[in-house]
DNA sequence: CGCGAAACGGACCCTCGGTCCGCATTCTAC
DNA sequence: GTAGAATGCGGACCGAGGGTCCGTTTCGCG
């Protein structure tokens, strides 16, 4: 196991990046306007540190956002209900999506530099997959549900942050007002008898 | 009205540009992967000439985008049921999210480097502006649907182009399964008392 | 302290979207 | 037909940004 542990000048600067970093998404508008420079520059670093440190651009986003979303996906992964797995498929699928919603709302722009990656995909990241699988197995504990697979994929598609920064960026809506609008979206999924509102 | 028309040379070009703009689209992976030199160089023009004829990168994908979408845009507008106007929304609905999915289906690449254009999000693009208002209007006249704007922008994001390449593309999904499993989902938004197949 | 290894940093490279400008083509007026 | 103006052409050029190279510095250990 050659798990050499880093140098300490390494570790500091690792860690200046990445608040320098997560400053620079957070005040900036679109993620695009950060640029590497920028940041190992807000760093106090070179930028050859910034690549050896993360790869490249994905990687950094990738850390930062996996950062943020690590308590999450502890309460997901091993909570209490709704949100962990002993609870009821019917609790538990609204509270994922609430959580995941929630969750873009207050990183937007991570969520948005992540998915908005260039050429590649939000759908072959590991992020992606993990949300898919898990909403997909809950879902297929549901019995008249068919087509658990896609149905999960609508549902996330329902939360890309690009879909979320329209809305509540540019169109200003409320932030409890599309939490209750997922909501009801789900529980009409959910349940075919759902409840008018 | 100083509506001049163009030199026989530069309406040829742009003739040109387009034609090889779509094949190399539609040949290559990646719409990244195609630039505007290549396209340029496939239409055997200088690079100038692209960009004085379409502006700029987006300008020119739009414009091939628009011309595909076109008939389809003609069928919904002013065509017969179920996908003109005057069909009972509970078919049109239906109607319009496969004619949708059937259009990104028929032209992967053309999505896929529309949506994928670089920063800007898909969502301030004047396509989906017209697809979302027309679906927001036939959600309005559905009675118990409450959120006609929101589950328009729901129901839309389940056909987004990289999610349908995804599905199609990587997982070789089958065209007549996605196109089923969409209209299962939206049937079950539609009519609370969804059929349980 | 000394020395090898690890990390540093910024100059550098490359690709790609987009522009500039001198030259060629086409239209129009006679 | 031809002259002159307008329009269009093309490829050299530019700037930005992601990613790399390599001489120099710093670290950690004996």
């Amino acid at each position: 196991m050659p798990e050499r542990k880093p140098r300490k000048d390494a570790a500091r600067n690792r860690a200046a990046v990445l608040a320098a970093a997560d400053d620079l998404f957070a005040g900036c508008e679109s993620p695009e306007a950060v640029t590497m420079a920028d940041i190992a520059a807000a760093a106090g670093v070179g930028k050859a540190t910034l690549f050896r440190a993360f790869g490249d651009r994905t990687g950094l986003i990738h850390t930062l956002y996996e950062a943020r979303l690590e308590p999450i996906r502890n309460a997901v992964e091993q909570g209490p209900p709704p949100l962990g797995p002993t609870a009821p498929p019917l609790q538990r699928v609204p509270a994922l999506l609430d959580a995941a919603l929630c969750f873009k709302l207050d990183n937007r722009h991570l969520a948005l530099a992540l998915e908005g990656t260039g050429g590649d995909s939000p759908y072959q990241t590991e992020h992606y997959d993990r949300w898919h699988s898990t909403l997909r197995a809950v879902l297929e504990r549901i019995p008249h549900l068919t087509d658990a697979d896609f149905t999960a994929h609508a549902l996330l598609a329902t939360i890309r942050a690009d879909l979320v920064e329209h809305l509540v960026g540019r169109q200003h809506v409320p932030r409890e007002q599309l939490r209750a609008h997922l909501a009801a979206f789900t529980a009409r999924i959910l349940d075919p008898r759902a409840p008018l509102s």
